[in-house]
DNA sequence: CCTTCAATTAACCACTTGGTTAATCGATAG
DNA sequence: CTATCGATTAACCAAGTGGTTAATTGAAGG
């Protein structure tokens, strides 16, 4: 892993394929061609894709004979989860609007940027 | 943009870089300026993760004079949290331990995988 | 006017990513 | 022993990303 947690669960997560296949984890283990087998992907392709979920932490691999049996690993998901979760008054309540209209309609705001001055 | 909503959230938030303008931004509306501050890199490089984070719908700018201030839209998050929402089942109160051992011990269970009999 | 300032766009570079096909590895079956 | 099967690694390619410097746009100010 080459870089920090947060920003590779994202990353995992910004890909439909991978998420799919967290998706299909999450309700029980499987091996590499059953995650496979939805996609029309390569079986490659479908390992890389398993690399990088498990650089995240986000799965977990054991071999089995010659299977490998992948199951998730979600609490490497609460990072991400909390990290949203304090901008969720943001969004609660069309707060953001209330915020842009205080802000818009109070003039001088208690933060820095140029106090919007429009043309005098 | 080019992908999902989805896909297009969560790679906007794999950066450091972009999670801090928005850290930034949820405590007011700010300049480019401002919010190339505390970063050492380039103008133009902060611009283009303002792009990023406009076309994943996360902010909007709006011209003001030469300035351009920009202003959290943290609704766009909401589909990245509620995606999240729904495996926290799976990290709270142990429960993917618990899923794990029901697995390992109940042996046949409900899907697909070949049931994991060790060589006979 | 001309300059200066905020910000963006253009052109370029190194590195990563997501996909492919071909080759490899380990375990099982005959 | 050999063939096969599940999965991974190797080598390659096209496209995307994050950074740079240089050039450009638009509005203010002397």
């Amino acid at each position: 892993m080459d870089q920090d947690p947060l920003s590779a669960t994202f990353a995992a997560l910004a890909d439909p394929t991978r998420r799919a296949i967290l998706a299909r984890l999450a309700e029980g283990e499987a091996t590499v061609g059953d995650l496979a087998s939805p996609f029309s992907i390569s079986a490659p392709a479908i390992s890389r894709h398993l690399r990088v979920l498990a650089d995240a932490g986000l799965i977990e691999r054991e071999v089995d004979a010659r299977w490998r049996i992948c199951h998730l690993r979600a609490d490497a998901l609460r990072g991400a989860h909390d990290w949203l979760e304090t901008y969720r008054r943001h969004w609660e309540d069309n707060l953001d609007r209330l915020v842009e209209f205080v802000e818009r309609t109070h003039g001088a705001a208690t933060h820095a940027p140029p106090a919007r001055r429009k043309k005098p």
